[in-house]
DNA sequence: GGCTACCCGGGAAACGTTTTCATGGGATTG
DNA sequence: CAATCCCATGAAAACGTTTCCCGGGTAGCC
């Protein structure tokens, strides 16, 4: 029978070590001033009861929540029905990777982490998120979830960080540089494998990390002379079954395969790999196929993926660290952080290993 | 720059509107007493101020958080070395799943997810707890987190669900029927398949769900007379990289290949299967590979993989709405829930699809 | 041995809400 | 038109900590 109704507090604590509940407070703080052998009661008290402080009141007193919220999208479909990729949003695996990077920086500051995300097209996000605000030291939002302006309100309660998103008056963000990347895959693509026939599978078009991979490859491919097959067609937007969606409406069209199909990220990549094998088109042998982010499932496909690796769980924590230094009081000096990114050479390319 | 130090208060609110703190209070909290014309008056005043309520003030006068403490278990390795599977426990996806259930149910109920992870051998965890405990209305406790006296401790303070472990005298226990699901996982090899040598790679030795699929694989077997592979030398302690190194290890021994290797969940299958492929081994010709959990993945692996449906979502949905329960005020009649599995047989063993 | 200087510990005021209780005004009814 | 009831509002008391500010005892110093 688990004894809800349970009030146990710091003056039960305080009488039963026959001590003030200042003392008890101190001892729990780990204050120097109570001499051992108060201390001693104190934590005597506290082990025989089994007293756990109220965080809330802790809170509310010391001005100091020790939480740190985190907001952050979730994929359209929450249905549980097993047909195809329904259930999988590329963005979704890649968004927890960067929450454990979060966890592991927080958990060294004594923080815990409060969780919530936010349907695409949810309409009443707004009132949601704000309450999450009202629960935390600070936040961190992942791409997508607020506009400008929320950011911006929210901020006036609490400091706020996001994700792979634009920094606003108010808020910092922290983002990986996708530019540098894309730019470094393109060049290994056209130059060492001599390809000339590129497609371009993209992800949310409105998406900050889409529009700068894009980019990149435009740049490079115009350079290079090359055509890039682009467009409403190889829209992925970031999901596996819109790469498997892809490549079915290609084969379906009867168009012939490109020399390289690049995925705005591995879930796409995914998908879309998954969608050649059911076609019976060998890769990289017919077409090479290639990714973004280099999540922990790209090095185990067949053929093994090559991608660019973001700097994932380094995201997160780096994004505890600025909202930790805002937290404290500091004016950081930069509004963004670029974290750099490496090429990740695997087999889906055509390179050996 | 991010105003910190912004008290922003319900009196700020209350003099802007000209009314009472009072007011202010139950408009934002939706009762229906304030008339029109006041509620107006007051939301006017909170939308020109961007006010936020303090989640901790709300939280000690009205004794209720809306906050659920989630503690799961953190794989060993958290390097970020990509060598092999270092950085993937089995437990890890599944846990993840998991708590998106709970995510899930509670933020129906208007409930934040407070998440903590916890080394497998983290010496102060206990303190770590209990200050989740502090922070939330009650907590969701993952496998082999906490020992029974630990729970019981914490229980005095919050309500506990454990989730795949035991009941205690002082916390509920959700899980899924392992048994049921094993047996019939291994009736269908055994009867349609015709498997008369059979291997069992092992989860962790201590793991209650590990304990209940070994016994019922063993009942089976011995049942139909059928002499099962099990063991040291299978133990795969639920990970890709234990997968993968039973089967290393087989073939370096030059031991013959079972009929059909059944691993103690996905996981573990994904770094058998894995392994098999590095050695020119075919699946299901050469040798039948079974897992158990269905994770998401499982049905993109090639061959797509024979496993056990655990309803892993559900499982987390179902553990939040039984706290839920407790959080009330209710005394549930039952001290476990079990959950039903479902086989779901895909390519691996050798079935069409 | 008296005075000052410390240091430990206790009383009490905050922290920002919710909620109880009392009050007054308006509407309803006879 | 007067008496009654009701309902919207405000004042103030919780909620469980932390922390400021003092008092009293002890030790050190001359």
């Amino acid at each position: 029978m688990p004894s809800s109704g349970n009030p146990l507090t710091i003056y039960d604590v305080a009488r039963h070590a026959g001590v003030s509940i200042a003392s008890v407070s101190r001892v729990l703080n780990g204050l120097e001033s109570p001499r051992p052998e108060t201390r001693e009661r104190v934590m005597a008290a506290v082990r025989e009861l089994d007293f756990v402080p109220d965080g809330a009141a802790r809170a509310l007193s010391s001005r100091l929540k020790e939480v740190v919220g985190v907001v952050f999208r979730r994929p359209f479909q929450q249905s549980m029905s097993g047909s195809g990729f329904a259930d999988e949003d590329g963005s979704l695996l890649f968004a927890e990777v960067i929450n454990r990077g979060v966890e592991l920086a927080a958990r060294e500051r004594g923080f815990d982490l409060l969780l919530s995300s936010v349907d695409v097209y949810e309409p009443g996000r707004q009132p949601r998120v704000a309450a999450m605000a009202g629960k935390s030291d600070g936040l961190i939002v992942h791409d997508k979830v607020l506009g400008p302006e929320g950011i911006i309100r929210l901020a006036k309660r609490v400091p706020i960080v996001t994700l792979v998103g634009t920094p606003t008056a108010a808020s910092i963000n922290v983002r990986a540089d996708n530019t540098a990347g894309m730019r470094e895959l393109t060049q290994h693509l056209v130059v060492d494998h001599g390809f000339t026939d590129i497609a371009y599978v993209a992800g949310h078009a409105d998406s900050p990390d889409n529009i700068d991979r894009a980019a990149a490859i435009e740049a490079q491919t115009e350079d290079a002379g090359i055509k890039l097959r682009t467009g409403a067609r190889w829209q992925g937007n970031y999901m596996a079954s819109g790469g498997a969606k892809v490549v079915d409406q290609l084969i379906a069209d009867g168009e012939p395969l490109p020399d390289v199909i690049m995925c705005a990220n591995d879930q796409t990549a995914i998908g879309v790999l998954y969608a050649l094998a059911e076609h019976g088109i060998r890769v990289p042998e017919d077409v090479a196929v290639t990714g973004f982010d280099d999540i922990p499932v790209a090095r185990h496909l067949r053929p093994r993926l090559t991608t660019v690796r973001q700097p994932i769980q380094q995201l997160g924590a780096t994004a505890f660290e600025m909202l930790y230094a805002l937290i404290d009081g500091d004016h950081p000096a930069e509004r963004e952080l670029v974290l750099p990114t490496t090429l990740v050479r695997r087999s889906s390319c055509g390179c050996p290993s």
